[in-house]
DNA sequence: GTCTATACTAGGATAGAC
DNA sequence: GTCTATCCTAGTATAGAC
């Protein structure tokens, strides 16, 4: 018998599974340059390389590129979360968090969706694989909240979920692109400063 | 003689100028609703109660409505601006601006551009009359930054500039919105609740 | 599963009569 | 300056051959 047939995927397989981890990444690229509504299906055909109708071989429309792509920053946001270590100070992990997202989205890597489009919106709710890792991800950062407030080291006025809403806007900060087109500063500069707005917040302390 | 013609609009000017400022509302309100690329030129229209191509003997293009709505909310920022107290202290007076703005914003008429949509940027640049306002009130406000920060009321550690943008990101901070979704708190609560985050920080203080 | 060629639609803009 | 009717491009999606 060969179970090596089940357990070992095929060269055709491979070929397949990395043709969509490329049409993906170019996708997420796309995403954050321009968003959804202005990026087309023909782009992102002629940046992987392959014929629009191909592409359609691989996802059945733009919208499930666009949560493609979603699924995996969401996934890249759990494996950060994972590797944050266990014993760092909770505040110190929330900070963490914050300067990686930042980090993203100034190497243009954080794939930004329009706040409304219903059709992608519909999509992106019904996709298990992206609401399994929102849940996680929520979920552990609900939890390091929590904690970071029991021991005093973040603010108790607010609600845990106006905290967590906070962070997750560090994603599509429009700041931090208006001091990156400003010139003035340097990336790690930008995260820095717009992180002590965050956590100190504008007024003298 | 009749110099009245010159002074005084008359009926046929007056029902002009009435019908722009109710197309540039419409605009305005579907801008904040929807943004620019989901707005359609066929909604505003309708929405208007007129034909398509008169809407076009009015603004030339899509973007120069989108561009009418912009320099309508930015004389509204300017105005607002010229109605806080002049002996206010610096502080308060941006903790009003940045409470303007998300008021604007919760009551659906703070219209949002998307940050690329390389078209729109043009248009806006090329416009006299939005570019004045814009720097109106970014000289006003950074002179009460710089009051702030010279009376230390206000971080000093962050760059001028670097404030200026933090408020104006108050017009498009997502977390407004997905407070109001979830339903648990009302429009005044939540602009406290991240006012308190935009000028305290998230850190316990 | 990849291609070329094409169908179909939405949406921005205009023509031309009144 | 308003209308109806139309043009035309861009862009999503699909057909059908290989």
């Amino acid at each position: 018998m060969n179970t090596a047939v089940s357990l070992k995927p095929s060269f055709k397989q491979q070929m397949l599974v990395a043709r969509e981890e490329a049409i993906v990444q170019t996708v997420n690229r796309l995403l954050a340059e321009k968003g959804f509504e202005a990026m087309t299906v023909d782009e992102v055909a002629a940046s992987v390389g392959i014929a629009k109708a191909s592409l359609y071989k691989h996802f059945p429309s733009k919208e499930d590129l666009a949560a493609a792509a979603m699924v995996r920053i969401m996934q890249r946001a759990k494996d950060f979360l994972a590797s944050v270590p266990a014993n760092d100070k909770p505040l110190d992990k929330l900070r963490a968090v914050a300067r990686w997202t930042m980090e993203v989205q100034l190497a243009g890597e954080m794939p930004s969706l329009p706040h409304q489009s219903s059709t992608l919106r519909a999509t992106l709710m019904n996709n298990r694989d992206y609401l399994d890792r929102l849940v996680a991800v929520s979920d552990t950062l609900g939890g390091w909240i929590e904690a970071a407030q029991a021991d005093g080291s973040l603010s108790a006025k607010l609600p845990a979920i106006a905290v967590l809403y906070t962070l997750f806007a560090r994603a599509c900060d429009p700041v931090l692109e208006f001091l990156k087109a400003g010139g003035q500063h340097t990336d790690a500069q930008i995260v820095e400063m717009v992180l002590s707005t965050c956590f100190d917040g504008l007024s003298a302390r």
